[in-house]
DNA sequence: ATTTGTTTACGAAGATATTCGTATATTCAT
DNA sequence: ATGAATATACGAATATCTTCGTAAACAAAT
C-alpha cells in the first residue's frame, strides 16, 4: 500500500488542517473566519495557503461550483503521529518513553485519561510477554 | 521569576545543541565535525549557526583563547518541555495524553521503561487523592 | 619574516515560508 | 445590462532560515 510519503506540514497549513479535521470540508472564507479569531492575516493570504497546500496534496478540493471546497488530504493521525516521530527522534534522542514522562510530568490529565493510559500499558506488557 | 523566554531552536540549531548537551562545550570545529557525519555542510556554515546561536541567547561562549569555546545556554529539558509544550497544543489539540497514547502505541518501549512509566502513575494518582 | 593552516567576521546568495496587492471571473440584486 | 460583492489566480514583496565565499586575524612551522 501507500503512495508517497506526507510531506511534512508547516506551522501556518497545520492551523488550516486543524480548521477542517474540526469542521470538516470548509470554503477559504470559512476557514479564514476561524483563523481570524486567533491570528490576523488577510483573505487572500489564507486563500493562498490553502491553493499552495493543494498543490502539495494536504489538501483536496471540490472546485465544481465557483466557491472550492476544500478537505483535509491527509488525517489527523498519521500527522499527529509523523509529527510525534520526529519530535521523538530529533527532540528525545530517539525515547518515546523519556518524551511521555516529560508529557506526564508536566500536565494535568484526568483522572480518566491516567486510568487509561495505565490500561494501555497493561496490555502492552502483556503483548510483550507473549 | 523568569527573565526573557527562551526563544524557539530552527531545526539546525536543535542539532547544535544536541551536540553540546551530550559533549559539553566545543569548539565550532569539534561540533562541525560531529554534524559531517549525518548532514554535509560547510565548516562556515556551522561556524555561522553557533555565532548566530550566541546572539539569541542560545549558546553562551568562552573567547577568552583564539578558539572560542561555546556551550548550550539553555538546558535539555527546558528546551524539550517547550517543543513538548507547544506540540500538545498545536498538535494534539492542548491532550497531553492524547499524545501519550500516540508515543506508547507506536514505539517499542523496553519494559524497565514502561514500568517506570507505571510507577510514574501511581505516584501522579497518589498525589491527586490528597 | 614568510608561508601555511586554522580561526573568526562579514556579507550576501539561495531556499523556503508567509503575506498581500491587483487583476480577472462570477454571482446576484437592481 | 450595470454595479456591488465575493471568489479565484497570479505574481511578487517580505520574512526567516540555511548556506557559503571571501577577507582579515592569528598561530605555528620553516
Amino acid at each position: 500500500m501507500s503512495a508517497g510519503k506526507q510531506l511534512k506540514p508547516t506551522e501556518s497549513e497545520l492551523e488550516i488542517l486543524r480548521v477542517l479535521w474540526e469542521k470538516g470540508p470548509s470554503t477559504v472564507r470559512e476557514v479564514h473566519e476561524i483563523l481570524e479569531q486567533s491570528k490576523d492575516a488577510g483573505y487572500t493570504t489564507t486563500l493562498k495557503l490553502m491553493q499552495i497546500m493543494h498543490e502539495k496534496g494536504l489538501l483536496q478540493r471540490d472546485a465544481s461550483s465557483k466557491t472550492h471546497i476544500y478537505a483535509a488530504a491527509v488525517s489527523q493521525e498519521n500527522t499527529q503521529r509523523q509529527l510525534l516521530d520526529k519530535m521523538i527522534d530529533t527532540v528525545f534522542n530517539g525515547s518515546a518513553s523519556q518524551l511521555v514522562l516529560q508529557a506526564l510530568g508536566n500536565h494535568k490529565s484526568s483522572k480518566e485519561e491516567l486510568e487509561k493510559i495505565k490500561q494501555y500499558l497493561n496490555e502492552i506488557e502483556k503483548q510483550q510477554r507473549k
